[in-house]
DNA sequence: CAATATATTGAAAGCGCTTTGGAGTTGTGC
DNA sequence: GCACAACTCCAAAGCGCTTTCAATATATTG
């Protein structure tokens, strides 16, 4: 059923009925009752495109994740986009989804921006240095990034949590244990957070004197498996770290391998800390012992960068919105004073 | 730029252009290559929304999951998404998302069935008795499961890997090597796979002859958290089991945790056995001792899945598919004979 | 060469909605 | 009783494309 039936079955017309249902005012109570009623009595809706077309807005949002296929698919994505939906479905908008394939990532959003197919999109996983920045400026697309691009903070939305702030409270709880030679596990440097991070750490230890060794600073891929990787290859150095920072949960899972393996114990031998995204399948306080963490949910990063997204769309003329989240240090079990 | 502005640009008619770039045969060798020429040069693209309204295809597929809150997002889905969007890109379809909000599930697929809004869906998790499937074909909406129902394996296409297989081997490999008390971690029951892997496994067990003990058999969560506590819990059965097989990787992290913290070894005082997914980020054959898993990559499943609803959806007068994949075991370091 | 088939292009009518620019109806102030 | 405003409602244009139907130009046939 399309409108002019549905609005000849209420003997209105269209414009009427259009009016009634997307809440205009000049349209008598009574009317609008009657035509909310019969909607949801005939099940009628309006077409979706054909509403796109006429109004010229998408009602969707487009998240975009890298294109490159070295790159892990990465298990927080889920958990993202799911907060960011939330806000969605709730605001009446769809998420469209573009992951990988041959398509440039940049050709992406300009057809994005070029068709209309989405009112915004949400950029994830920035680099330092990243092309996608310029490039979204130029295309007048509305967007919003998840982090923070390198080659600058100023001229963009961008909602992010404090990763250097984090390590560096990480690195200091450490430092005041008493621990001297502290391991940094990290992702791959070329992503801001994980430069961040690094900063944090290295701001810390510089702080109390304390050397800053390349040797015992690993990055790479976030993954269970490269986790156990270098945290037995840290473990293995002469002088070896007495604590560990990791940067997710699943690296944990493998550090906590390759400790297993040679035989220390957690909090005594080696001090443990670890970013936790706040999973809902990898929870740090399970472990044993607990895990000290610093933690910020990325669901509910997902939930605020959908909402400043949508803010913004609905208020093109208004500021750009920033937007730095403070991450909790939280003290467990894992980490311990430095052995004398 | 619109079809009208350009078709003028090139002195042809908007009727000729749309046919070119639309590939119909009755036009000029020498005007298709003119206008694909031109709509390169000037970035002519189609705008999306008038196309759709004019075909009334929407050319996207709709990917809900579901709307339960307890339900842990789960961490195959990026993955089996982003396998499916590889398929999708190459043939210009996109993907809508919708994860949980307030809409019921139910919902959702109407809408996205009546307003046209995409051409098919993939149904994920389907469970033992799903509403989903009566609702489904009642709407007419093309769409395709990856699992199976509960409810009915015919009438309406599927992609599903043989897990009452995979597990019945397992299973069968662990009797073979001596063990008589096989303790199965798995996910929740009212989810088909799960069920269907319990299957596998009491079938195995019956044909030697061995009783089914609910007392080492357990049903949740698949996450870290869940396998650490069941194993932990089956471990300190007084008859203790000899051998676990585990729903998913996810849960071998903290089965692993359990069986360290025990003091056990693992491929010598417990055999150990999962289901592994393929995840990029928690690889079966990195840990030590290598896991003998039953695998299938979630990430092809989502082509293959993708593949069967497009092929679906441009042939609709075509047999409806079904697809059950078989299940390698993978028989790594992780079992072993039963100990004397 | 007339008659017919074939190849190539266009004009115009939708697709289903929103929105502009009235038009009719009722109510208010003087 | 009239001018004017305030309410309601509608006709029709338009969003940018596809597609049917028709027209023209060219090639083929007997």
């Amino acid at each position: 059923m399309n409108l002019k039936e549905f609005a000849k079955h209420l003997n209105l017309s269209p414009t009427t009925v259009s009016r009634a249902l997307n809440g205009y005012p000049e349209v008598a109570e009574e009317t609008r009752r009657r035509v909310d009623e019969e909607a949801r009595r005939f099940g009628y809706r309006p077409n979706p495109h054909a509403r796109r077309l006429a109004t010229g807005r998408a009602h969707a949002i487009g998240h975009v994740f890298p294109n490159d296929r070295s790159f892990v698919i990465d298990p927080l994505f889920s958990d993202f986009v799911s907060g960011a939906a939330d806000v969605y479905a709730n605001q009446g908008f769809e998420v469209m989804l573009h992951v990988g394939g041959t398509e440039d990532d940049l050709s992406v959003y300009r057809r994005y921006a070029q068709g209309g197919a989405v009112d915004g999109v949400v950029i994830s996983a920035p680099r330092l240095d990243d092309p996608r920045m310029a490039a979204l400026k130029a295309m007048k697309l509305p967007f919003i990034v998840h982090g923070r691009f390198g080659n600058s903070e100023e001229g963009y939305a961008w909602m992010d949590i404090d990763n250097q702030g984090a390590f560096y409270k990480a690195t200091k709880l450490l430092t005041d244990l008493g621990h001297q030679r502290i391991g940094l596990i990290n992702g791959f440097e070329h992503m801001t957070f994980a430069h961040h991070r690094k900063l944090g750490y290295e701001l810390a230890l510089a702080e109390r004197g304390l050397a800053i060794d390349p040797q015992i600073i690993t990055s790479g891929h976030m993954t269970e498996e490269n986790g156990y990787r270098q945290a037995k290859r840290l473990l293995q150095i002469s002088e070896r770290p007495t604590a560990l920072i990791l940067g997710n949960m699943l690296m944990v899972s493998g550090a906590m391998r390759a400790i297993y393996e040679m035989g220390l114990q957690i909090g005594r031998d080696i001090s443990l800390i670890a970013h936790d995204d706040g999973l809902p399948f990898l929870n740090a306080e399970g472990l044993v012992p607990s895990l000290t963490t610093t933690s910020s949910s990325i669901r509910a990063a997902g939930n605020r960068v959908a909402e400043m997204l949508l803010a913004q769309i609905s208020n093109p003329e208004g500021d750009i919105v920033q937007e730095l989240w403070k991450v909790d240090l939280i003290v467990r079990g894992s980490t311990g004073p430095v052995k004398a």
